[in-house]
RNA sequence: UGUUGAGUGGUGCAAUGGUGAGCACAUCAGUCUUUGACACUGAUGAUAUUGGUUCGAGUCCAGUCUCAACAACCA
């Protein structure tokens, strides 16, 4: 039963063409630069590349875009790797840019042989005085016009190693007076002497974008390019080299990027980020990084359904990260393991229950679950209950504990506070209640019914842990779009860090892989930082609290 | 004063000339609940604008307005 949704642009296209006959299966590519970390953005293109070609039937090949040796490195390319499987995604081959340098260097020599391009002595500066503005045609630069040997014999020695960096450049010829910017004589090659990490010292001589990205899709013959909007003036150079080269006509097609408000999605402001150390790392959980949100918590699933479900289109965006949220929240409640843990504690003492008693409470792991299992947690005279969860003079419709009110402890008893005691300050030391013994969970006999349910811990029995509780980035909903400098607006408090919260024996052996929620707190995972000595979790969504909605109202 | 692309509830997508413009998130009001979670019910709310074609326009045509991208030896 195939439910009926409609496809997007890119899908229609694809449809089209497989039923014109135009192809018979297509190829994608995802063709990440191992200059960075992949963020959110980039786990979009991953899912619509790889889910276009598993949809439609086809492969999709993992190409690096190495033609700046000057920024790109191997870690990148191995944290890339990893990020993508992570999500979920199998390429069909590993490749990289630079592989073709050989090809690329052929096409460059052709294209000079044909008359279609230039080698061009001129400065940068230069070049961008030349190339006029949007509105202004270009000047022809003198070298324009040298003879196809001459530029045979200097794109060798510049390959060579004779000239040094940034003396020469090749140019295709197209037309300096172009309404397309990017048609003024694009540079095709330029001089870098500089290491490359994987072709060494090899060469020289590196292709530019336009000369590399096209030419290898038609080398792979991929059938769909799809890259982002800012792309689109490139598509005319793209069809051109093509063309004019005769090679494998792959096609660019582009779609408009995603954004996610309270954060910044680009690798040059994340870099800053990292570097200037407002957050610990590429992989801090507070980072819209893939390692950042995986450490934070998130599952491959949740952002795969993320992504089908903000779609893809060519306006401008700005997605709202709740809906991130919710995705998360609805993957998490059907996996995660309950578990009780109090951040701010205050005690609670049982006045009539034994003193040295200790019962095994039973409760689900994960009420969600169709194969409910449970677990057992000790229970005795002294508990920890959330201090937030007591208030001496409690507001209307409050179903928490108060003087004389009565609520149930989570898979144990009903209890009703009798007695206030405080220091000498005033603050709360100690709650003394009466538990009610007919109540009892799974055995409830009492028929008294209350409202309010607290997640408590058996003091005697309690294991400390650390809780990181993360907030957005920023405070405002685009950084970038406001004045000043974007970092101007970072969250202070987007990290808040509780070193010893109470938690119940099971989450003593919590496991990397196991996803928790911490009952009426949200839900956690266990954090790289944790050890021997101590265990860490992070918070990676709160639950949603309707109650704390309605206090901020009033 | 250029070229290219884009304008549908608060947000993201859909409606491919034909019911009352649909779905999800968010919001609001309820129901349920041993998580104020989850689940469930209902509600609010949009075609940038002007004119035209048509029996009929969000969709086609013309104009206007708004936003974005484009002048790196980055990708």
């Amino acid at each position: 039963m195939s439910e009926e949704k409609s496809l997007n642009f890119l899908e229609e296209i694809i449809e089209e063409d497989l039923k014109s006959g135009k192809y018979t299966s297509i190829a994608t590519r995802f063709p990440p630069e191992p200059n960075g970390y992949l963020h959110m953005g980039h786990a979009s293109s991953i899912c619509l590349n790889f889910g276009l070609s598993k949809k439609f039937g086809g492969f999709t090949n993992l190409r690096f875009d190495d033609t700046n040796p000057t920024t790109e490195e191997t870690e990148y390319v191995e944290s890339i790797k990893e990020d993508v499987r992570w999500l979920g995604f199998e390429w069909k081959n590993e490749l990289y840019a630079s592989d073709y340098f050989d090809t690329l260097y052929a096409y460059a020599v052709k294209m000079i042989r044909l008359g279609l391009a230039y080698v061009d002595d001129s400065t940068s500066e230069e070049m961008a005085t030349m190339k006029g503005t949007p509105t202004e045609a270009g000047k022809d630069s003198p070298f324009r016009t040298r003879s196809i040997e001459e530029n045979i014999d200097l794109f060798e020695r510049m390959k060579n190693g004779e000239f040094p960096d940034g003396s020469h450049t090749l140019r295709a010829k197209i037309d300096m007076a172009h309404t397309n910017m990017l048609m003024r004589d694009p540079v095709l090659y330029r001089i870098k002497h500089a290491h490359h990490h994987r072709t060494g010292d090899k060469w020289c001589i590196y292709p530019m974008y336009d000369m590399a990205h096209g030419q290898s899709d038609s080398i792979e013959q991929i059938t769909h390019s799809i890259c982002t909007l800012e792309f689109v003036p490139h598509r005319e150079l793209y069809d051109w080299l093509i063309e004019k080269l005769e090679i494998y006509p792959s096609h660019q097609y582009e779609f408009a990027r995603r954004n996610i408000n309270y954060t910044v999605m680009s690798k040059r402001k994340l870099l800053q980020l990292v570097n200037e150390k407002h957050v610990e790392g590429w992989d801090d959980p507070r980072m819209p990084t893939i390692s950042g949100v995986r450490r934070r918590g998130y599952t491959p699933e949740s952002i795969r359904d993320f992504c089908d479900r903000i779609g893809v289109a060519k306006r401008e965006n700005i997605v709202d990260i709740g809906l991130l949220e919710f995705c998360v929240r609805e993957h998490l409640n059907k996996i995660a393991l309950r578990r009780m843990v109090v951040f701010d504690p205050v005690k609670v003492v049982l006045t009539n229950y034994d003193e040295d008693k200790v019962e095994l409470m039973h409760s689900e792991n994960n009420p969600e679950d169709p194969n409910i299992t449970h677990r057992e947690i000790p229970f005795s005279r002294e508990l920890y209950i959330e201090r937030e969860d007591f208030m001496e003079n409690p507001p209307k419709k409050y179903f928490r504990l108060a003087p004389g009110q009565m609520v149930r402890l989570k898979s144990a008893y009903i209890i009703r506070c009798d007695e206030v005691v405080k220091d000498a300050e005033g603050k709360i030391t100690e709650l003394r209640c009466t538990y009610l013994p007919e109540s009892k969970s799974g055995n409830d006999t009492s028929t008294i019914k209350v409202k309010g349910t607290l997640h408590w811990v058996s003091v005697s029995h309690a294991v400390t842990v650390e809780v990181r509780l993360y907030d957005r980035l920023f405070q405002v909903e685009d950084p970038s779009s406001e004045e000043g400098d974007f970092k101007d607006y970072i969250n202070k408090d987007s990290l808040q860090v509780v070193k010893s919260a109470y938690a119940e024996p099971a989450l003593k052996t919590a496991k990397f892989d196991e996803r928790y929620q911490f009952i009426r707190k949200g839900y956690f995972c266990l954090d790289k930082d944790s050890s021997e000595d101590g265990v860490v979790f992070n918070r990676t969504v709160t639950l949603k609290d309707t109650w704390a909605k309605e206090q901020q109202k009033a």
